[in-house]
DNA sequence: CGGCAATCCGTGAACGCTCACGGGAGCGTT
DNA sequence: AACGCTCCCGTGAGCGTTCACGGATTGCCG
């Protein structure tokens, strides 16, 4: 393939000096309208792109950050993503986005190429501190919904227990005593949601039956709900690792002649917009993933900036109950 | 803020030249294991960050590729981004995503900043082809579901005329007769899925009552259907300008008392991975997003490479009817 | 002990662009 | 006529990195 057309090439066509292309092309003044013209004709000719590299490597602004996401496709990491999308167009950054596909395999891949790109990185990582910061070698990163115990990075907190407490009161208000929880399952580690709704039950005197069920997906929360009510016929009430598994639920929920929230209330966690297409509409216990995004953007930015961080209360996000139809 | 920290100041600090670094941290041959780590960690005390313009400056391998998208949150856009993020990721290159916000003066805004960016611009635009050169400015453009005119762009086609008549097959076969259809509305140009429809039900020698719905989303749809019922009693069946609608359609539907498929049948367009999880499943003209996402990264990637483009038939993209539960 | 690899390291150049500066025309002013 | 100003335009330098060399040192063999 030819070589690339350069700047000089087009000033050569032209007949002027680089730095009259520059300024033709960078909307400068100091320069005839004619001659500007001319280059721009000329540019275009030759098919002239300037690189960005070699604009990027003189002018230090423009700033590109990484986000690294499990899988797109799941509703909630979708709306994070926006979120951060959102905050970055207003600050005029760009963000590469990757889906590392739920794979620990995959991440490490990513990790590996994303250095090279960006400015910082920001996302879900399933990958120990020590791992991470290997690969990153001092890049600033910000993880969401994971503390940290380097100082080297960042973290956005999520708070599901002021939420979840709620979702409990608003059931035991309704008169609901025997309350079951459909947890995810799959990951090693235990799930926090589960710890603040026992704790919750607790607080009113309850016991919590559990199921995991396996897969993260509508189909995997019906299930559990199957195996859960098989189990526990007297449960009037469920509430769910999140709204995927919730929606799953509500399904089968009909299927076996159970009128939501009438004879079996449900209620999942996230607060997705999704939530609002099912029939009853969910009720959840709601993150505001958007700002979880941008919170994200705002602290990478700080971050690479070299500004101080933000301070530790602005980077949590609680959840709160959003009522709708379900419970 | 402090000047920022080059391969020089690693050099000196760790007492070799410039190029040993770049050895000791590209992993070359050549170089002592003990200044190796000499120099890896005077890179680490001082926080030292390759510069990524520099580096892309000299070597000019690493594509990145700009996707521009009205809404992530939409969820047909969401499936299609997963796709171009998933191609992507296997050639090793990068994916720059814009969220235009549904917005013309947002999708301005971007084009101006994308060309800084990337390599090549994929997606869906608004603007018509003069502007879009205007800004794009020579760059590779590849636009989805949208045809263009000029040799200078190229496009993935969608055609869903095979899987619309399908559709309107399925429902016939099926016994319907009355079939109504809830399009779009907001935007100037007439949709082709009508179109397609009308042609379908005409084969059939069967009249379309059509009516549009203002906004795109669930409840818009749910609005709609509730107008076209009352203003057409009769019908049996109805296909949506999509997914989208067609949820909202199977809420109202269930909220007049209409049995899904028994007293109604919907079918959607699109063929979400979300029609399951509503009940009943949405049966829809589906297209294989991923593919769409797919190709046009890999029709990106062979103009920036300056190769042949994929042949014509191969851009293009059909539907297919997937049958599911709700017709 | 001379010679010759092998191993390790440093120096110029180049990548393509913008910034800071300087300079030549052309015109008006004193 | 000298000066100064405005309007254009070009030249050197530098951004931070890698590539292609070439040079120095060491070890080994004949």
């Amino acid at each position: 393939m030819g070589k690339r057309v350069t700047i000089n090439d087009v000033a050569r066509v032209a007949g002027v000096s680089r730095q009259t292309v520059s300024r033709a092309l960078n909307d400068k003044g100091e320069i005839d309208a004619g001659t500007k013209q001319r280059v721009l004709d000329a540019a275009r000719e030759l098919g002239y792109r300037p690189s960005r590299f070699a604009r990027g490597l003189v002018r230090q602004d423009s700033t590109t950050i990484g986000l690294v996401i499990p899988d797109l496709l799941n509703p909630f990491f979708t709306e994070v993503a926006a979120g951060a999308l959102e905050a970055a167009r207003a600050r005029g950054w760009h963000v590469i986005v990757y889906d590392t596909a739920d794979s620990i395999a995959v991440e490490r891949g990513t990790l590996e190429v994303v250095v090279a790109q960006v400015d910082a990185v920001v996302g879900y990582f399933s990958l120990d501190e020590a791992e991470l910061d290997r690969h990153l070698g001092g890049m600033p990163a910000v993880l969401i919904g994971r503390d940290h115990s380097s100082p080297r990075f960042s973290s956005i907190r999520i708070d599901g227990e002021k939420g979840v407490h709620e979702a409990v009161d608003h059931l035991v208000a309704a008169g609901h005593r025997r309350i079951g929880m459909l947890d995810h399952a799959g990951r090693a580690e235990p799930s926090l949601r589960r710890d603040w709704f026992t704790d919750a039950m607790d607080e009113h005197g309850l016991h919590a039956p559990v199921v995991g069920n396996a897969v993260q997906s509508a189909d995997g929360g019906a299930e559990a709900l199957n195996e859960l009510l098989d189990q526990h016929p007297d449960l009037t009430a469920v509430f769910t690792y999140n709204d995927i598994i919730a929606m799953g639920a509500l399904k089968a929920a009909r299927r076996l002649g159970k009128a939501v929230p009438g004879d079996l209330a449900v209620i999942g966690f996230d607060g997705l917009q999704l939530g609002t297409v099912v029939d009853p509409a969910l009720t959840s216990v709601a993150l505001d993933t958007r700002r979880i995004g941008a919170l994200a953007i705002a602290q990478a930015g700080r971050l690479v900036a070299g500004e101080p961080s933000l301070p530790d209360e602005e980077l949590l996000v609680s959840a709160v109950l959003l009522v709708r139809e379900s419970a």
